[in-house]
DNA sequence: ACGAACATCACAAACGTTTTCACAATTGAT
DNA sequence: ATCAATTGTGAAAACGTTTGTGATGTTCGT
């Protein structure tokens, strides 16, 4: 059916090693022979068999990457960044979605260990302990998340939520809410305590609203206990959750920025499609893919040089939905 | 390093044939044996080598899906139901984004069927032609695209339409525009044409407004030949239009509902998340990702039945960009 | 009690590559 | 002119499975 490495190598009147080494190997040929080799193997349309490959080299030419939820629009962009740098490198990927659901993140890693030969794990959910251990069976590595000797690339989460509150103290505000994400999230974790730091920083009180499913439901949800905590601001986890409040105060009536400002995370494209359009703060997204598969790879080359952890910059986008404070 | 079908054979005391057998074709083993070897390798933890198997059955145990662009909510919907249903058939699934760029399509399926036992093709703008000449190689199913012989499941159109006129009709429009998208769209193409034949049973008359990207951006650039055109409704190609529209409206102080009604095609997330919210036609996303991995499995067991061509329902939503014609 | 049919299993070949090893031919140094 | 080193190539083994063939032992009908 298809054209193996024999078709190849009979029509150019050499052997089958003399195929491959021309093709993966240059060096090792003679130029006449190589030249005449790739010749007739573009003519035959030769693709080397990936399995067949794969089954003698131990590596498949493949990257799986895991993203908690694609309905969240934040692993979307995540995914294209992926997708572009693995094309570049020759490699394809597989994508799963955990839709959130920690025991189906170990099982999907597990899974695809074998068909892979390494893994971006988008914002895990499980614990440190279990993500250890994967690392050491599995080439790693983390998107959202920093966690000793596994390589890692996060947002500037401290630069961040400094443009963010400085922004927020510029405006007036001296009293702002925080709605935050599952207690599982390390990012969550991460963003209160770079939170709290700017506050300190600048003089400005948080109030933090409880623990919200990080979408458009979550904010919704949060949208009363904001009003009622008296604050002139509210920061949501993420796009979702602010966009979920923003949603829920017009629908009460209560204007945005008038009475009170909403700035949210991530940068997502229904930030920009609401009115008022959503003040956050930008994640490279794509970048962070990017960033991310550039370390596996470096990762699979040398595999016991030091873990690398790659911060990335972040931007505030201000919009429509942060003003000066109430007079 | 990895545990394999030998270390089974000798660790239950038979060999490799009986292991393979006892976890294939366990009616080719003695009951004892059988339960022994997998108990055996059960507790080697024994996974079989997907490459070494592939290579000798020429099949992966892995399916292809190509999407336009992750970055409309619509995709990842459908992504997320050929993961499910793939999953729950133990196929693990590659994915592709193709960026609306018809050259980028063709190479990846390409590329992608060396690796994959199947592809699911969402929304294809290549040519009839290319899509046959693709499906003589390899097993194809379609997504929100019809061709002769070649499995497909398309949401139904006339149906979507008939309940969107109806719905405009009702609320006393009589003049209406459609906001076209991309004219390689075969989708875009099949709505004009359900479009025009609701129009033409409920005596509404339709205005059609230039071919534009299927982007939020799209929406917002058609929005003034909109309202110069003198409608008091427009239905959009997609929901991101149709929330480019909604923007640019409330942008320039134009009513919505009260001034002319937005309704739109898909029912994305977003779509609930604005304000007014937009009425649109749902279209079942993630089932649809189900019925196009449950045909491509059809196809893979019994390759020259006669194509499926499965049609699914829709509904039509209606929230609060739609209302009575301005008096 | 005898051969046919069957059940149960092991052996070996095959899938399409890559890689090790060895061999021949050529080159360079003495 | 001789030997060592180098270059270019082929044969064969290996990767981990599945599957065809055949061997052995058992069951059954007569």
């Amino acid at each position: 059916m298809a054209v193996t490495i024999k078709d190849v190598a009979r029509a150019a009147g050499v052997s089958a090693s003399t195929v491959t080494r021309a093709l993966t190997a240059p060096e090792l040929v003679h130029p006449a022979t190589r030249d005449r080799v790739r010749q007739t193997a573009a003519t035959l349309g030769y693709h080397p068999n990936r399995a067949a490959r794969g089954l003698i080299t131990g590596r498949t030419g493949n990257l799986g990457l895991l993203v908690p939820d694609l309905g969240n629009p934040f692993f979307p962009s995540v995914v294209k960044g992926v997708q572009a740098r693995a094309h570049e490198g020759d490699y394809a990927v597989f994508l799963a979605d955990t839709d959130e659901d920690t025991a189906a993140e170990i099982g999907l890693v597990r899974r695809l260990s074998k068909q892979v030969d390494g893994i971006v794990l988008c914002s895990p959910r499980m614990t440190d302990d279990e993500l250890r251990t994967l690392a050491a069976d599995t080439p790693l590595v983390l998107l959202n998340r920093r966690l000793a000797r596994v390589p890692s690339v996060i947002p500037d989460f401290a630069e961040a939520m400094r443009q963010a509150v400085s922004h927020l103290a510029a405006l007036g505000h001296r009293r702002i809410a925080y709605v935050a994400g599952p207690r599982v999230s390390w990012a969550n974790r991460e963003r209160v305590r770079a939170l709290r730091a700017a506050a300190g920083a600048t003089g400005v009180e948080v109030v933090e609203v409880g623990n919200v499913m990080p979408q458009f439901e979550g904010g919704v949800a949060a949208a009363d206990q904001v009003l009622a905590a008296g604050v002139t601001a509210v920061i949501g986890y993420n796009d979702l959750v602010a966009l979920g409040l923003l949603n829920r105060f017009t629908a009460r009536g209560v204007r945005v920025p008038g009475e009170i400002s909403v700035l949210g995370f991530d940068d997502i494209a229904p930030a920009a499609m609401v009115h008022p359009s959503l003040t956050t703060v930008a994640l490279p997204k794509e970048q962070a893919g990017r960033a991310g598969v550039d370390l596996l790879l470096q990762l699979l080359e040398q595999p016991d040089r030091p873990a690398v952890r790659r911060e990335l910059p972040v931007q505030l986008m201000v919009r429509g939905s942060t003003g000066p404070i109430p007079r």
